[in-house]
RNA sequence: UGGGGAUUGGUGUAACGGUAGCACGACUGACUCUGGAUCAGUUAGUCCAGGUUCGAAUCCUGGAUCCCCAGCCA
């Protein structure tokens, strides 16, 4: 299927290959094993980067095997899920690549609904209904009248068994009249469930008779007041698999023990069926095989659903797009290519163990793609001014050329004005530059891209603060383009703009969210949170504000520095190079030369430019710098 | 003496009884009109203790450590 080097197979693909070696699961028309994979999310949250690796393992898995790949909403709780949510997730999703039976590529636009393929489990609600009163009929379930407290202390503990409470053997009459009446709506919420019959002495809590259907009179965002008890996710997963027919059922670790009771709601229903449906109950219903994997978890950030919307609703960063945040909606944001994002998932590989993936690994994925394929342009991101004292005066302009991407010859090249006065980066001089410095320092000969030879004469300085506000210099007009004709070296080339042909940009530079690998490593935190508050007035004294800092720790992590303003000059034929590139998503992306790569904000406007850094070049300047 | 899962360089992932490999990181060097990119190289690993075997990351026994489970959440 892929002309990709071999790679081994991960362990998911050696069970499928198994399976289809053995023909476990049947064929499709054309006779190719039949693999069917699914993504099923509850619409009560935005997806992250953790979703993005489930998504490209079961779309990969359903592309790789010419199988078919689901996206399923799992909407069984009516009272945490929104439309919003099921909107995003599907323009989050496509983003990513991956594509479904029936799916629509019209409103292929980020934000815009159109759920055409899509799959709902509220849709077999009434499928799940029958078949919760065969099991009554059965005699493998019950209504029970116990609170929920009550059935909670009668579950028992890890170590000890729980007990049968009296409900348990009520007749199948009684059990299925009183089910009818649930359905209809005549009982209070919470004031009975149905449970599945199994045995309240196992040693996997899960198979301590579950509750399958609880009363909640609650509006569904699909199904409306149509239902007034819903299905348990236990009860209702397996068989949204098995309807849809999917073979390889793939979830996260923390599901293995759930396992043994998805197996057992199938087989508590094919108990009595047969394959050619000769039996009393009919036929055999599929039964999925569901296979566990580790979730994603990436240093210097957060994954968890409550600790992301903790973030947005304590206003700690600017909502679930915001580019610091790990979403997708908050990567695309910042610029991170989908294609790069499925490399990224490609490479981390899919086991069991529950490891930490480097968030440098994610790094180092987003700049290979946008190294490839992201135009060069020339932006100051921390202007400097710089005055050419011999350039003959401010009128003569000079129009130079610059390659759009080294790397991508198709691009072109575009014309970069250069006159008297410029900026630079600030980074890029130095009054006494440390041994190894390459860059512009007095007395100091450097290139400027594309232009000329320039050395240093002299600094202005502002005499309050002592600070450099312009560097004036020499220019060499034989050098022009960038080359000595004498033959003369240079050691370092930094990039310029001309102050008055440049535009200007607002300039948001991204670091980590947290300061700290592990933002939950809180041991220090938690102490320089209290120190922190002790000098300062109003200190809290109560026990309670103590007691919900230490819930939050974790936001003591969170890195001071993510999110820098700045105010930029850029080359004003920057989108001439910029449209040179072509993205699956529309984003304008570039690379500011020797800066980093960046995309262009939805905040912009006609008159006003945004920027997004989506990550960095490597420096290893600075990283040398940064040793001594 | 509750149950379930896991453990290979700093990080992740291969090797399925027969040379412990790959990627990211780190470190050297080469090259360079991006201190980018590229190229070459170096560093560093089988959780522990026994056993089986000509041979063990892999099989067996025992131990250690980590993760998950006591929602009418998913």
């Amino acid at each position: 299927m892929s002309d990709a080097p071999t790679r081994s197979l991960n362990f998911i693909e050696q069970i499928i290959e198994a399976d289809n070696a053995a023909k476990r699961w049947g064929a499709w028309p054309d006779g190719r094993p039949r693999v069917c994979t699914r993504f099923p999310p509850e619409p009560n949250g935005y997806l992250h980067i953790g979703h993005a690796k489930s998504i490209c393992l079961n779309f990969g898995l359903a592309d790789r095997y010419g199988g078919q790949f689901n996206l399923r909403f799992d909407d069984t709780n009516p009272v945490k899920e929104e439309q919003e949510y099921v909107d995003s997730i599907i323009a989050d999703v496509r983003w990513l690549g991956a594509r479904w039976p029936g799916m629509s590529d019209a409103a292929a636009k980020p934000g815009a609904p159109c759920d055409a393929g899509v799959v709902y489990a509220s849709d077999y609600f009434g499928q799940m209904c029958e078949w919760a009163i065969e099991l009554i009929k059965k005699g493998k379930a019950y209504v029970c009248d116990c609170t929920a407290e009550e059935i909670r202390r009668a579950r028992g503990t890890l170590t000890r068994p729980g007990a049968n409470c009296a409900h348990r053997e009520r007749t199948i009459h009684e059990n299925a009249e009183l089910f009818e009446r649930m359905r209809k709506g005549e009982f209070a919420d919470g004031s009975r469930t149905l449970r599945a019959k199994i045995d309240m002495a196992s040693a996997n809590l899960n198979l301590r008779d579950p509750v399958m259907y609880r009363i909640l009179h609650s509006e569904h965002h699909r199904q409306g007041d149509k239902w007034c008890i819903y299905p348990m996710y236990d009860w209702a997963h397996g068989f949204e698999d098995s309807i849809e027919g999917i073979t390889h059922s793939i979830c996260t670790l923390e599901f293995e023990n759930h396992r043994p009771l998805y197996d057992w709601f199938i087989g508590a229903v094919n108990d009595g069926r047969t394959a050619d449906g000769g039996g009393p109950w009919g036929k055999r219903i599929h039964h999925p095989q569901q296979i566990e994997f580790a979730r994603l978890n990436l240093s210097y950030t957060v994954m968890s659903k409550r600790k992301l919307l903790h973030l947005v609703k304590g206003g700690h960063v600017g909502g679930w797009d915001d580019p610091r945040m790990p979403t997708i909606s908050g990567l695309r944001r910042r610029g991170v290519t989908p294609e790069s994002i499925r490399t990224f998932c490609e490479q981390i590989g899919v086991a069991k163990f529950n490891g930490v993936i480097e968030l440098q690994k994610l790094e180092s994925c987003i700049r290979d793609d946008l190294n490839r394929r992201a135009p060069r342009v020339m932006a100051v991101v921390r202007p400097l001014k710089v005055v050419i004292e011999n350039w003959p005066d401010e009128s003569k302009i000079d129009w130079l050329d610059a390659v759009n991407n080294p790397e991508d010859p198709s691009a072109g090249g575009r014309k970069v004005p250069f006159g008297k006065v410029l900026y630079i980066e600030r980074d890029d001089f130095l009054e006494t530059p440390p041994k190894g410095y390459f860059r512009l320092a007095p007395g100091a000969e450097v290139r400027l891209r594309y232009a000329y030879f320039v050395r240093c004469t002299s600094v202005v300085k502002d005499p309050a603060t002592g600070e450099v506000t312009e560097v004036r210099c020499t220019y060499d007009p034989a050098t022009r383009g960038g080359d000595a004709p004498d033959g003369r070296k240079v050691k370092g080339t930094i990039h310029w703009v001309s102050a008055a042909q440049a535009l200007d940009a607002e300039v948001r530079l991204y670091e980590t969210l947290f300061a700290k690998p592990d933002p939950e490593d809180t041991d220090d935190a938690a102490a320089e949170a209290d120190s922190a508050t002790m000098p300062g007035a109003g200190a809290p004294t109560s026990a309670t504000s103590g007691g919900a800092a230490a819930a939050e720790a974790w936001l003591a992590n969170l890195n001071p520095n993510s999110l820098q303003k700045v105010a930029a000059k850029i080359e004003p034929n920057w989108h001439d190079a910029a449209k040179t590139a072509t993205w699956s998503d529309g984003i304008t992306r570039v690379q500011f030369e020797r800066v980093g790569y960046f995309c262009l904000d939805r905040d912009s406007t006609a008159s006003r430019l945004v920027f997004n850094r989506t990550v960095t070049l490597k420096d290893s300047w600075a990283k040398a710098a940064g040793k001594s």
